[in-house]
DNA sequence: AAATAAATTTAGACAAATCTAAAAAATATA
DNA sequence: TATATTTTTTAGATTTGTCTAAATTTATTT
């Protein structure tokens, strides 16, 4: 089946959203893709037409296999070419995004192949995201526990140990959630507590054994 | 000014059809870009809207400076990724037109710039074509065609003037490409044939109009 | 020069992707 | 529960690029 660059980019959008929520809704694509809820919905229906979407109006919507199939060969190819444009042609890291947005539409199978054996096959992005291989299989990164990162890294939370409800309320309370960019600012040797700083938000305090169940891995 | 991939596609034909008459016509515009009369003369008002184009109803047209300008810079862009494709990524040289087709119409300067610099400049592409630099300037080679050339001078293919797939199927049948070393070995007058002799390999004969397509130059 | 042929343009239609404004459905609130 | 709000969808318009068929202009032949 073959996609115009206008749908391979719903199909990316709703991939990343569903990561985070069992069914996406309309305004969600609107908001991430710049565009209104009614193209959205425009959309759908042609995804739907085309058999990679479950969808019912008013209902929400997710990828099915095969849908989710092809967002990770458009990611694939996406995180390829940053690759390229920061490991081959110099580029800093934060100007490849739009670059790699016009490049990951770019139809040949053979070129993704040469391209990825011209660069030895690469695992992560430059911004730290995971390039999923040609089967659509997404690498798996070294993450660790908030309470044993280096000051002043800057991660993102990736896992949270622990996910009983006391804990998500007060991880809720920080403004802290999966994808939440954070840095360790302090730690206090006395009880392993530690100062956080969260993205856009004042500093805080969490104990040890908040720290413990919370995972991060390093870049965006 | 912005142009999209299709009109690009007008410039880069129109441009190549004017190197060899004053002025183009329509048809042969949509001959060679597989479309209708009628769609042409569509893309002609609005291409002369934008003003890159000198254009009179029923008169024919060509591109004016700036017009010639941005169809050098989108040369530019495809001979280089052609260079990328087989230099880096290892294709064969018949294989890369339709992807560089795509890519040339990745619009960021920056890119070509770096992409350019990291392929070290280079002057011709896998094809023995000219690519032009930053500011249009086309490198030349004193190249003349096959059928010209004097018999036994030992010679190198620089360009392939007819570049469908059945030429270059045919090209890779007698094991000549471009850099290829060869010398015309005897030429019968009654159809303009040639009997040529390839380095490594038994001579063969080629017809005239195989033999106008290909061009040659002396030494490297 | 008139008739014929060829090239070119216009008129009108269509598909893709988008939009606005209004209607409909679902959700939240008083 | 009735009302208000939000979300989603529909209806209809717009832009871009294309097409066919018919009309117009130019070129070619008798």
């Amino acid at each position: 089946m073959n996609f115009s660059s206008s749908e391979e980019n719903y199909i990316k959008s709703i991939y990343h959203l569903q990561q985070s929520c069992e069914l996406v809704n309309t305004n969600a694509v609107a908001a991430t893709m710049h565009t209104r809820a009614a193209s959205v919905t425009d959309m759908l229906k042609k995804l739907k037409r085309k058999k990679i979407l479950q969808y019912e109006r008013y209902k929400g919507f997710k990828l099915n296999e095969q849908g989710k199939k092809h967002a990770l060969g458009i990611i694939r190819k996406h995180r390829l070419w940053e690759y390229f444009l920061v490991e081959k042609l110099g580029f800093a890291w934060d100007k490849i995004h739009p670059i790699a947005e016009e490049l990951e539409h770019i139809c040949s199978d053979e070129l993704i192949t040469k391209l990825n054996d011209y660069l030895g096959n690469p695992a992560f992005d430059p911004h730290g995201d995971p390039i999923p291989d040609q089967h659509g299989r997404i690498p798996n990164r070294k993450q660790l526990s908030l309470n044993i990162l280096p000051l002043k890294q800057t991660v993102k939370v990736s896992a949270v140990g622990n996910q009983s409800t006391q804990m998500l309320e007060m991880l809720k309370h920080y403004h802290i959630g999966i994808g939440t960019q954070l840095s360790v600012t302090k730690r206090f040797s006395f009880d392993g507590s530690l100062e956080i700083k969260v993205l856009k938000f004042p500093n805080c305090i969490i104990s040890a054994s908040v720290a413990k169940n919370i995972f991060v891995h390093h870049d965006k």
